[in-house]
Parts: C-alpha cells; sequence; structure tokens
DNA sequence: GTTAGGG
DNA sequence: CCCTAAC
C-alpha cells in the first residue's frame, strides 16, 4: 500500500504530464540519484547554464519551505489563516486519488499552498514549543535529546548547521553574485540567500523542544521531515582535513538515510520565484506538494521506525522494483552489511570514551520525493528545455571527534562547526554525468551527452568545497582516495589542465597526478581519462573507496556531499557498477612491461609494481585487461575497436604470454612425474 | 585476499 | 567490468 501510493506520487515529483515509467535509479548510481530529467528535446542550454538553473532551483526550495515560515511567524492571523487551508488541503487529499491528482494541471500555485502548510508547521511547533515548556520539563527534552543522538545526527541538526552557514552570507553579496560570475559562486550565494533567510527558522526548528516525541497529527510530523538536511544513519568513512578555519579535525557521528528510493522523509517545497526567471512546473510542483501531504499522513516524514530499525529497512526493500533480481539482491547486501556495522559502531561508542566515527555525508535530506525540486527554467528563447528534479546534493564527509560524554548540544555545535568551517569558504556546484564529473562549464548539455531518456537518471548533482579557497578541502572533499593512501606517497606533480574551460580549472588541476615515466610504473593520475565530458567518475572512486572502507554507499568523492537523499553514499551506491575506464596507451605498456617481468600469474605484484597509483585499477581489472590484450593481439586490426594499441605492444603482449606459459607449463610438468614415480613405487 | 576463468 | 569458485 504504501509503496503503492509512494511510487505513484515519485512519478507525480516527475512532473504531471510525464508518462509513467520512471525508471528507478539505484542509489548507487551516483550520478543518477540527485537528479532527474524528465523532458528534453533540445539542450541548447550549456553545463553552466544548467548551475545557475541549479542555484536558482535551491534558492527557491528555500524560500519555498522556510522563507514563508517567516511571514507565517511574524502573523498569526495569516498563520491560523493558513493553517486551517492546509487542513483543508490535507482532508481534500485525502479523499483524492493520487493519480487522479496527477492529472490536474489547473492548479498551479504551489508556492501558497507550501506557504499554507509552513505556516501550519510552525504554528504547530510553537504551539508544542510552548506546550512542552510547561507541562514537559527537562526531563522529557532530554530524554528526547537523549534519543536523537542515539539515532545520530538529525535532520535538525544538519539543518541547523546549514542555517549557520548561510547565516554568514550577506544577502548583498548574493544579489550582487547572482548570474554573473562564476557558476558556481551563484549557486552558492543562491543557495546561502535562501538558507540565510530562512536561518532564524531553521534554528527554531532544530530546538530541541521542537522534536517532539508524540506524533502530532497530520502536519506535526514534520518536526522530522521538515529539514531536507540531515541524515538518519550512522555511518563510517574517510577522514577529512581540518576546516579552513584550522579547528581541530571534527568527527560526526551521524546517521544516514539509507536512502532507499522509495524511502523518504525530507520535504522541501518549492515556490515561484518569477523575479529570478525560474518558474517551477505547475502541475508538477503542484502534485508534488500533494505527494509531501500524502506522505505526512503516512508518517512517512517521520524518522521513528525506519530509522532505528534496520530490519524494517531491509524489508522495504522488497518492495523496491524495477530493479534486475541482481542489483536488488546486492542491496539487500548491502543494507544488511550496513547495519552491522552500525550497530559496531554504536557498541564501539559506548565502549569507549572517545568515539570516533566518521559519518559519511548526510544525507541532508530528506530522503527523496520531497526534496525534489522539479523546475523548469523558463528562457526568453524557444529552446527546448529540460526538466530536472534535484533529488538530494551531498556535502564532502566530515569527520568529527567527541567526547562520549559530551553532550548532544554540543555535538549539534561541533557538527555545526565542521560544516561551517567546510563549507564556510564556499560552496561550488559539481555536475555529474553518468557518474562523471562534467568540468567543462561551457559545453552545451547537448555537447555533454546529458540529453533525452539517457539523462534521466544519469545526471546529478553535488555541493563541493569551493577549492579555490580551500584546497585541503577541495582534496577531502574530491580525493578522499588521495588523502588515504596516496597523498603522503605519491609524487604530485601538477600537470596543466588539458580542459580550456575558463571558468574552470582553478581546481581541478591540483589532483592530478604526472604521468611519471618510471620504469614501467604506470603513474597515471587516477583522473587522467576524465576531462570534459567526463570527468572522472568521482562516482566510481568514492564506490571504489567505500568499498574498501564500508559497505555503504559510496561517498562521491568529487563531490563532497550532502546528498539530501543520499543515502547518499550513494550509498546506493555500493552496487553501482564502476564506470568503463578504457586502459590508454601508456597503461597497456605499463601493463606489458610489468607482465612482461612478473608473468601472467601474479597480478597483485603487477599491480602494486606497475598500478600503484591507479586506485581505479585492480588487480583483477589489470589481469583481464591482460586477457582482451591477449585476444586483441589474437585477431585482425580489422576486428580490433577502441583506442588502437600500438602493434609492438601487442607483439610483446603475444610474447610474454607465449613465455609465462611455457614457464607455467614447464613447472606442472613435475608434478606429473612424481605422481607416475608413486604409482609406480 | 588472490587467482583464474566465465559472463 | 562483474561474479564466483577455488585456494
Amino acid at each position: 500500500m504504501v509503496f503503492q501510493k509512494r511510487a505513484s506520487s515519485e512519478m507525480e515529483a516527475c512532473g504531471g504530464s510525464h508518462v509513467a515509467e520512471m525508471p528507478r535509479v539505484p542509489k548507487s548510481a551516483r550520478g543518477k540519484r540527485s537528479v532527474r530529467k524528465k523532458e528534453s528535446q533540445g539542450q541548447a542550454m550549456c553545463a553552466f547554464d544548467l548551475l545557475a538553473t541549479v542555484a536558482g532551483k535551491l534558492l527557491d526550495e528555500g524560500e519555498g519551505s522556510l522563507g514563508n515560515m517567516t511571514a507565517a511567524a511574524g502573523s498569526p492571523v495569516l498563520a491560523a489563516a493558513a493553517s486551517a487551508k492546509v487542513k483543508q488541503e490535507l482532508c481534500d487529499e485525502e479523499a483524492k486519488n493520487l493519480k487522479n491528482d496527477v492529472m490536474d494541471q489547473d492548479s498551479c500555485n504551489e508556492s501558497v499552498l507550501i506557504s499554507h502548510i509552513a505556516s501550519q508547521r510552525l504554528v504547530d511547533h510553537h504551539a508544542r514549543k510552548a506546550e512542552d515548556l510547561n507541562e514537559v520539563p527537562k526531563a522529557k527534552s532530554e530524554a528526547v535529546d537523549k534519543e536523537l543522538s542515539m539515532v545520530s545526527c538529525t535532520k535538525a541538526d544538519l539543518g541547523c548547521n546549514f542555517g549557520a552557514i548561510a547565516d554568514r552570507w550577506s544577502p548583498e553579496s548574493v544579489e550582487s553574485g547572482a548570474f554573473t560570475g562564476d557558476a558556481a559562486a551563484n549557486v552558492m550565494a543562491l543557495a546561502a540567500a535562501a538558507f540565510h533567510k530562512n536561518a532564524p527558522d531553521m534554528y527554531n526548528l532544530i530546538d530541541p523542544m521542537d522534536v517532539d516525541v508524540k506524533p502530532p497529527p497530520l502536519v506535526s510530523s514534520d518536526s522530522t521531515g521538515e529539514m531536507p538536511l540531515y541524515g538518519d544513519k550512522i555511518r563510517r568513512s574517510v577522514s577529512f582535513p581540518r576546516g579552513p578555519k584550522g579547528e581541530a579535525e571534527h568527527v560526526v557521528d551521524n546517521r544516514e538515510v539509507d536512502d532507499d528510493d522509495d524511502k523518504s522523509s525530507g520535504c522541501t517545497h518549492s515556490s515561484t520565484a518569477t523575479n529570478r526567471g525560474f518558474r517551477p512546473n505547475c502541475a508538477a510542483d503542484h502534485s508534488r506538494v500533494k505527494k509531501f501531504l500524502a506522505r505526512m499522513r503516512q508518517g512517512d516524514l517521520s524518522y521513528s521506525d525506519a530509522d532505528r530499525k534496520p530490519s524494517f529497512r531491509n524489508k522495504k526493500m522488497y518492495y523496491t522494483r524495477q530493479r534486475t533480481q541482481r542489483s536488488t539482491f546486492k542491496r539487500r547486501k548491502m543494507l544488511d552489511r550496513h547495519s552491522t556495522i552500525v550497530s559496531e559502531e554504536f557498541a564501539k561508542s559506548n565502549a569507549r570514551r572517545t568515539t570516533k566515527v566518521t559519518a559519511r555525508p548526510a544525507s541532508l535530506g530528506a530522503n527523496k520525493g520531497n526534496n525534489s525540486m522539479p523546475f523548469h527554467r523558463s528562457s526568453g528563447s524557444n529552446d527546448c528545455h529540460m526538466k530536472l528534479k534535484i533529488k538530494s546534493f551531498k556535502v564532502p564527509e566530515l569527520l568529527i571527534e567527541i567526547p562520549e560524554t559530551a553532550s548532544v548540544g554540543s555535538l549539534r555545535k561541533t557538527v555545526l562547526e565542521a560544516v561551517n568551517a567546510m563549507l564556510g569558504g564556499g560552496l561550488r556546484v559539481g555536475v555529474l554525468h553518468h557518474g562523471k564529473k562534467i568540468r567543462d562549464d561551457s559545453r552545451t548539455l547537448l555537447q555533454a551527452g546529458i540529453a533525452h531518456d539517457d539523462m534521466l537518471d544519469n545526471l546529478g548533482f553535488s555541493l563541493e568545497p569551493n577549492c579555490t579557497q580551500h584546497p585541503s578541502q577541495h582534496a577531502a572533499a574530491e580525493d578522499m582516495e588521495f588523502l588515504e593512501t596516496v597523498d603522503t606517497t605519491e609524487p604530485l606533480a601538477r600537470i596543466p589542465p588539458s580542459e580550456s574551460s575558463s571558468k574552470r580549472g582553478e581546481v581541478d588541476a591540483s589532483h592530478e597526478l604526472a604521468l611519471t615515466p618510471l620504469t614501467g610504473n604506470y603513474q597515471g593520475n587516477d583522473h587522467d581519462s576524465v576531462h570534459s565530458p567526463g570527468g572522472i567518475s568521482s562516482a566510481e572512486k568514492a564506490s571504489a573507496n567505500s568499498r574498501a572502507i564500508v559497505p555503504v554507499a559510496p561517498v562521491d568523492s568529487s563531490a563532497g556531499a550532502i546528498v539530501l537523499a543520499n543515502k547518499a553514499k550513494r550509498s546506493s551506491e555500493q552496487g553501482q557498477r564502476r564506470i568503463r575506464r578504457p586502459f590508454s596507451v601508456s597503461e597497456v605498456e605499463a601493463l606489458v612491461l610489468a607482465v612482461e617481468k612478473l608473468g601472467t600469474g601474479r597480478w597483485r605484484d603487477v599491480k602494486l609494481r606497475a598500478f600503484d597509483n591507479a586506485k581505479h585499477r585492480t588487480y583483477v581489472d589489470l589481469k583481464d585487461k591482460w586477457k582482451t590484450l591477449v585476444h586483441t593481439a589474437s585477431i585482425s586490426p580489422q576486428q580490433r575497436r577502441g583506442e588502437p594499441v600500438p602493434q609492438d605492444l601487442l607483439d610483446r603482449v603475444l610474447a610474454a604470454q607465449s613465455y609465462w606459459s611455457q614457464q607455467q607449463a614447464k613447472l606442472q610438468p613435475k608434478t606429473p612425474p612424481l605422481a607416475e614415480a608413486r604409482l609406480l613405487t
């Protein structure tokens, strides 16, 4: 039941006009999870524009979900009226069939509706707060807090952080920066503006009292589902370098929602912001609101059960549809493991005085659905537009250390500081396609391959530290692999960015490893193959990374990411297939050299010897590559595909293969003789 | 954790 | 590239 409703809601969210079949994206699909495109016919819009669009949407979201609350707060009458209206809406909703609603195209004043909902929430919030103050003293409050701590960082926590962060931006700066400078800067500014406005309310929302134990009727459950900024699952991960402020590292213990596709709790609303030139898709938004309402009724926005009962969550997986059996299985497996980890961590934290838990990018927003922000960008031209729905944003991982004896409040504060430190310098938005980061802003969406159906599930966005200002952070966020394994050992020679993008380049070159022609050691950098249209797949790196560390969703390394919903880690993402990364000639050369030296049965050594730096190449990959090389060398040049491998290299491949095969054969015979001898005796 | 080989 | 059996 629940699932079905959700499913339909999901589609609504994508746009009422959209005809069913919205392939569900495995969470794992990094690039996919965050954004979905609806219709696309022509894309003259370039990636740069896309960023701006996203920024605008982000702002809209903020205004819609929080800004209105501010207004309501200032006017009791308005709030009351809004309250009544919201309730009415809810009632109506009850009686309607969701699917039919999807087709309802007349109602476009979503902003109004949202406003009402927000108002209602605010009213409820204050009412409850007052109530708690009078009737439920500290005892209860503390109990609640405690509970929250167990559940880990809550959504509210993250929300708080964001609010604070946003607070650091001034509206003025936002105004001036909007759409005039660097796309990333614009996005940041807009986001900041949105958050800034809501900062006060956000703080209110995070008030301990706000987390009412008793789920208030209807709109009430929002206490947890409101902020799209938070996660609910604890997860361990890699560390994050100190913040720009030079503060000590922080460790956050937060949870991450196992962003199940069908599970969502957060709710972000969007509102029209015509003054910025953006106009949400009325039909889509309208239905989104309905979906939201429906969810609230179902209590989906609550963090209760699902968050604390892994088993329950797993069960839900059975409802995940449109997924292959295989992926489903994997996913389940992953979740199970994840649960285990979470438990272990809890145990550890209880056992030790100081816990050091790395939190994966908390899924900031509520899980999906509600965070979605379908929007439509209207430009004067008659270009075909793409409709995108950003389900979440990811933020870089944080490492926080805090004594167990610390209070929840201090934890909150610590997290806040960590986030501030990380994001204080600014954010940039990354655009991912098929898991690869698109670094060339000048390319059009069409050129970047972001078009039509394929991108529906392959386009993603991520919030990243602004490397320009905080290189260290960037490194951490974008290339945790390096931090973990390479940074200190590998020669980090910089190579000029090969891209031609005018607006970028500030960031990318930083972690490029030089292709040092050492003796057969392919010192290629992990990013070598990535550039414009397909930057390296941070996703892949992330997945590989997380695989090595935790069975959770991979962190989009390239971006820090607080995915509003991810599970983020990408979480999902573990099941995601790694992106294909064809071997370059230099890599082949290194491989051949290593195999010539070591033989064909020592892939691990080959890896260590020649690809120790290429974190994305596992020894299995090398073995497979050798296999294909041998095959390639055996067929006619006409039958070969892909980047042509120099014939001389292929010849060496055959020679080496032949040589080592013989060696192996020579060793084998030794056994038979013994056997024979045994038989004879 | 590695290897080897099929998919 | 993935997956598994086998070690």
